[in-house]
DNA sequence: ATAGAATCTATAGTAACTACAGGTTCAAGA
DNA sequence: TCTTGAACCTGTAGTTACTATAGATTCTAT
């Protein structure tokens, strides 16, 4: 067995992903056409392996096959600027902490609605959990 | 115009969504069948407002439509004993505290890539970001 | 040589929308 | 009141990023 070379499987294992899932990518266009044993099983090596990895880690960061496809762009064709890859990031640092503050404010809520919680019901009107998540930036009263 | 009343056009605007998701949710169970006109056109009423908004932030947030049904049945019946609802919400909070790390983690990871990066100026092979995800994680044997 | 695990292609299903088609209703202006 | 045209109706198809299944073929280990 030769450990510089992986069949679809071993490399599914490798980065914790679905051997449909490296199909699917394939079939996107993130991961090249590998070279096929005579019987036509997928060959793969190392590269493909860290290519792998990098798409996995980015679509756990929140990037877009779309997004990821540009990132790749600058791999495949390095005529590109580290700048360009900044604003992606810094962007979606952004969304990540606008997540995280809405989602202290409803840890709040719900953890007030524990403390508050005496068997009886809540109105609409008068729900923490949903006065929580309701922005006032509408203009009607 | 009455505007304790609203169509389903003037109900999407102001939650900024799509008719169709109204109708998407309507379907899925999220939103009840409100009164009609004569015609047939659905009539909307403030509370509607708000569960819509609660429903669309919470998506944001990254619940699941199914999740957002648990969510709801806090408000929609409220006559549940006061452990059984304290139990309801503190798993809640709790999956919302696992988020919440997550995220922080994910912003971390982001932040410190982002500072890592010169900017403009330099080449694709001196990015910190594609570096980083290209190479992370890969200590395998 | 052969059993059975892994792989192959192709298609269908999932979640959570989004878009479109073809028809009906509503509201505002003439 | 009558007439447009915007908004609404139902229903179906398309989208994204997978995941699952089927039926055939190939690889590997005994």
């Amino acid at each position: 067995m030769n450990t510089t070379q992986f069949s679809i499987g071993q490399l599914a294992r490798q980065v914790k992903c679905k051997v449909e899932t490296v199909h699917y990518y394939e079939k996107s266009g993130l991961m090249p056409d590998p070279p096929r044993t005579e019987g036509g099983h997928r060959i793969y090596a190392l590269s493909h392996i860290k290519r792998l990895n990098f798409i996995r880690r980015s679509r756990e960061l929140g990037f877009s096959i779309k997004q990821i496809k540009e990132l790749l762009k600058f791999i495949d064709e390095p005529d590109h600027y580290c700048g360009e890859v900044k604003a992606m990031a810094m962007l979606q640092a952004r969304e990540v902490q606008q997540k995280i503050d809405d989602l202290n404010r409803l840890k709040f809520a719900l953890n007030e609605m524990v403390g508050r919680c005496k068997g009886s019901g809540y109105s609409i009107d008068d729900c923490p959990i949903i006065d929580a998540l309701y922005i006032e930036n509408n203009q009607l009263s």
